[in-house]
DNA sequence: CCAAGGACTGAATGATGGTTCAATCCTTGG
DNA sequence: CCAAGGATTGAACCATCATTCAGTCCTTGG
């Protein structure tokens, strides 16, 4: 026995790994997950193509852990600004201002994990991340229920729709680049009356 | 000159493009946008692959004219049922009603319509099909607020957001297969309170 | 320094599926 | 019935990438 692998090997490996999914993400804010192909993605990480499948099974492993890092990243930083208020209509506020902030922050990162036509076995990973804000969502919902702050309604449902209006109501904004300066505080207007924020 | 196509077979070139489009639209109620390869289309449609491209410049082109014609008849169903209907209230119940009414009757249709993934080309028919949506329920919106049966609102605004959440709601019952008996009545519950009917 | 064996390379491979085209079949006006 | 020329065919073509692999480079323990 001549070779065995040791910490140092290790820890190179393991930081190319990252630089993968670091490159991944570089590419997919810049051009899109279109301009994600293997070569340019281990390319842009310092790597050969070749090399790339000694850190992932297959083009797909590599962007559903891309996908599931990003989306827990949006939905901690979603969670942390809400978590900061107290009534429901703030934390609900703070959630849609979080959220569209972001994704108008980085228009190409946040179309694609939104709506950009991806992998099926990519998709899936995209309900995942929907999911996510929906629990979050139907968390505070629950709560302004239980305290009487919002009228009696199913929270998972409320949770889902609001899900599905935010990114509906983004999807335009991202691809024109800006959103007219009234568009957000409509939106929060709005997702208060879904709700039943007493006015 | 000794040929020159007549009548008869410009009704036999009309009736294959029909075909075509009916079978595109048959493999996508039965296996998903996946399902359609052009060969595939081409033999439910009783023509060559070859032939195909007399009729249709690209896949991406046929599947445009595919979805906006499906799109068009869903988008008229839900007019016409809303149509029925005289305060605004009714007529969004009427939209969700008839929205979720023939998705569930033709899920597999509807996701792809909806949510499959698709060729970027054909994504793009996707946004008109949602704002054709939006566009009815944006005037069922400005007629109810005109009216003061709903508060003082940007309709376009409320009618995407509707779209998005209709849209997102309905993604897991197609997913499914079904929709538990309450899901259609809370859905209506929830875009009135949106909508701020009074209750 | 050495031999063993893992890490790395990038050009070759292979699968998929849209698109083309040379050959053939039909239709038409004469 | 004929010649002209459009319609039809489906097998071949080709572009695109994800994936593999034989050869090479590096790292390790002795």
């Amino acid at each position: 026995m001549a070779y065995r692998s040791t910490e140092r090997v290790k820890a190179r490996l393991s930081a190319s790994r990252e630089r993968i999914i670091a490159a991944a993400l570089g590419i997919m804010a810049e051009h899109g997950y279109a301009g994600c192909s293997v070569a340019a993605v281990a390319e842009r990480a310092g790597v050969a193509t070749g090399s790339f499948y000694r850190h992932f099974p297959t083009k797909a492993d590599l962007f559903a852990e891309v996908f599931r890092t990003a989306s827990q990243r949006e939905v901690d930083a979603v969670a942390r600004a809400a978590a900061l208020e107290t009534s429901t209509a703030e934390q609900m506020a703070a959630v849609v201002e979080t959220f569209s902030g972001r994704a108008l922050q980085s228009p190409r990162l946040a179309y694609a994990l939104l709506a950009e036509p991806v992998d099926p076995a990519v998709d899936a990973e995209r309900l995942v991340f929907r999911r996510a804000y929906a629990e979050l969502i139907a968390g505070y919902v629950a709560a302004g229920v239980a305290s009487g702050e919002l009228p009696p309604q199913d929270p998972e449902l409320t949770a889902t729709a609001l899900v599905g209006a935010l990114a509906e109501a983004m999807v335009g904004p991202l691809a024109a680049g800006v959103a007219g300066p009234e568009t957000i505080p409509a939106l929060i207007t709005f997702i208060h009356r879904a709700l039943g924020v007493s006015p």
